[in-house]
DNA sequence: GTAGCACCTGGAGTAAACTCCAGGTCAAGA
DNA sequence: TCTTGACCTGGAGTTTACTCCAGGTGCTAC
């Protein structure tokens, strides 16, 4: 498969995957004869997991050192659980706090429904009044 | 309250803070007559908020939108709900996709846990197999 | 009244993750 | 064989979201 059919068929960019290449994001790729990548079926598993992970906002140092321990062999299975582990760890984390904001945002429009908004309404008074309160004093002066 | 005892906190840097003002992801903070930010109730709400939807990773971008629409006046309620809305639904695919990551994040920890590996032993075996071929022709020459 | 520390502003610098580019090869068709 | 379009590499540029800095001002305590 050539860069540009895996470009399409994953939706990312050639620059990005010579990019992923090069930094070591995935093993090297095979080339032809002339130097020209030629993705095969591993290659193709790389960059799928890759992307999985990347959407996922799994930093890119913790996935090159996965495939760097990887390309150790089996010395380095041990290693490579326990970075899937942090990294999971760190997902299950992220996914807590997003769901935390989800929550919100969910109240907020609910608010916006009722067009109640009551803790804003409250707060743009209370600025108003004290707005007024000042324009008083300078009244005064 | 003085920068400082708001970036204690929230646990946010007395430079992010002035940033997030500086760019409009809240409205102008209080100061005292010689200058200097006094954070209200309100402000501390904003940047509650902010903190809350930027580890859940909403853009800064729709945030600031927000914060524009919120200081012109209850004529950008229905802009505000939409905006809203928008970053919810982002929040929700994001999260989608996270869950996918952590499914296949789990069945990989789940996988080194069993010792099995089964996809990645496979792929190791085919590319030592064919490499061995390789070097059975090279001998050939 | 001055030492010293927190705070101010505008602007430059940084990190992560791409993205683009120049200048050069490869290969398939006319 | 020549053209043309896809590919190559190394390196520079871009975007997002901060983070740091220089040079200056505002309080507070001696």
């Amino acid at each position: 498969m050539t860069i540009a059919e895996v470009s399409k068929k994953y939706d990312i960019s050639a620059d990005t995957l010579r990019y992923y290449e090069r930094i070591g994001l995935m093993p090297p790729v095979p080339r032809t004869p002339g130097g020209i990548r030629d993705y095969d079926e591993e290659s193709c598993g790389w960059i799928e997991l890759m992307k999985c992970m990347r959407r996922a906002g799994v930093q890119i140092e913790a996935l090159i050192e996965y495939v760097a321990l990887f390309q150790k062999g089996d010395v380095t299975i041990d290693a490579r659980k326990e970075l899937l582990i942090e990294q999971r760890n760190q997902l299950v984390d992220r996914m807590a706090e997003m769901q935390e904001s989800l929550d919100r945002l969910n109240d907020k429009i609910e608010r916006y429904e009722q067009g109640l908004m009551t803790k804003e309404k409250l707060l743009q008074r209370m600025k108003q009044e004290r707005e007024k309160e000042k324009a008083e004093v300078s009244d005064d002066e």
